[in-house]
DNA sequence: TGGGTGACCATAG
DNA sequence: ACTATGGCCACCC
């Protein structure tokens, strides 16, 4: 995996905001890549997870979701269930593939970030 | 060079 | 509420 200087710069932004998210919040692709400006789209937000683990340190792509909540990420995990788990773990229910209550545990880095 | 794809999102009808 | 379409940007044939 090849990276240009300013993927590289993009994923090291991507992977600050989510190792910023809280334990037991979530927070979707959109909102980061708007966060970061949005020169970029979602899809490389999620481009960015999928080399998550290429990371020496532990990035919580758990807490990434889509726009409704739902653990599109999920499948590339170690384990199908992983995602799930992890996310259960910190107190957030799960049903389904997807997050229950999803608004009550939204994390916005935009909204968080910006008035501390 | 160009088409297809992707852990996406917003808008229009 | 649901489908269609376009935008987004990088990657891989």
């Amino acid at each position: 995996m090849k990276l240009s200087e300013k993927n590289a710069d993009f994923f090291e932004k991507v992977y600050m905001v989510v190792k910023l998210i809280p334990k037991g919040r979530v927070t979707n692709y959109g909102s980061i890549a708007h966060y970061l400006g949005s020169g970029r789209s979602s899809r490389m937000v999620g481009w960015a997870m999928n080399n998550a683990h290429f990371q020496k340190d532990f990035v919580p792509a758990h807490r990434v979701v889509n726009r409704e909540g739902v653990l599109t990420g999920k499948h590339h995990f170690a384990s199908p269930t992983q995602m799930q788990e992890l996310l259960e773990a910190e107190g957030v229910e799960v049903l389904n593939d997807k997050i229950v209550n999803f608004e009550s545990h939204f994390w916005n880095p935009a909204k968080e970030l910006e008035l501390d």
